[in-house]
DNA sequence: TATTGTTATACTCTATAACTATA
DNA sequence: TATAGTTATAGAGTATAACAATA
């Protein structure tokens, strides 16, 4: 945990990307705070598509977290009126999840707020920015 | 949420970075099961200190919740044997957290699977991580 | 008076196991 | 038989408020 050698410059990069995002859960806290979510919540909203319903199970998927899991979590969601269970038409035994107009727009202000790149990134030159991404684009390859 | 435009390259590096990251919340909840640690109890072991004793609210101040929830983390990390509470001599009010020799143990062996980079960073090439890490470097100056 | 850590309380998340209804 | 989602249950995390010891 401590400074432990880094040999490669990809660790070094690795626990460099750790320390800029480290802060990030931390944001993620707050903005789930301000809005009256918890963290899971949050998630679920972030999730959750807002141009194709998603199953239960498939969010269980996407949080790591069991299907009954999944069940308390949407319940407090649709209690609040963000999202809808609706059935689904190929498999009854299927509940697909879609966020109401008022969950489209909460959730098209908590990612506005989670988009915005922290001071770090955005104070690097124009240049830096541009090797930056088109490094990690690299890495997605 | 969706591919909203990323107006800067900033913005579009930071949605790469996050996207590099997202597995590692699986990662990390996956190592902390396989240790038979709940996720708050690895963070735990990870933010205390091997070479200094850490006080209570100092914890609370890095996993960013109360210090009454820090009292339930670190009794069961106590009851197992991973951290030990210590008086503290300048203010008898405070406790301090030192880890066990199983308890550094353990974090060693915690630290080493985290520090890990992952793959799409280690299968850049020597060049493009070098850059990587000079860019992430300068982004904290 | 203010602060550190604990306790009491209430709520949320969490997985496991058992259940219902589908497939 | 197997799968999707729920319910029941028990344990852990979470903050708030009240408290004891100390500053």
């Amino acid at each position: 945990m401590a400074n432990t050698a880094l040999s490669s410059p990809a660790a070094e990069a690795w626990a460099l990307v750790q320390r800029l995002v480290g802060p990030q859960r931390k944001r993620f806290m707050a903005l789930a705070a301000e809005y009256d979510l918890s963290p899971p919540q949050l998630g679920a909203l972030k999730a959750l598509d807002p141009a194709r319903p998603v199953a239960m199970s498939e969010l269980a998927g996407i949080l790591g977290c069991d299907n009954s899991t999944v069940t308390g979590i949407v319940d407090r969601l649709e209690y609040r009126g963000l999202v809808e269970r609706r059935p689904a038409d190929h498999d009854r035994r299927v509940k697909l999840l879609a966020l109401t107009e008022e969950g489209q727009e909460l959730r098209e202000a908590l990612g506005e707020r989670l988009h915005a790149p922290p001071h770090e990134l955005a104070s690097l030159s124009l240049e830096d920015q541009r090797a930056l991404r088109d490094i990690l684009r690299r890495a997605f390859e």
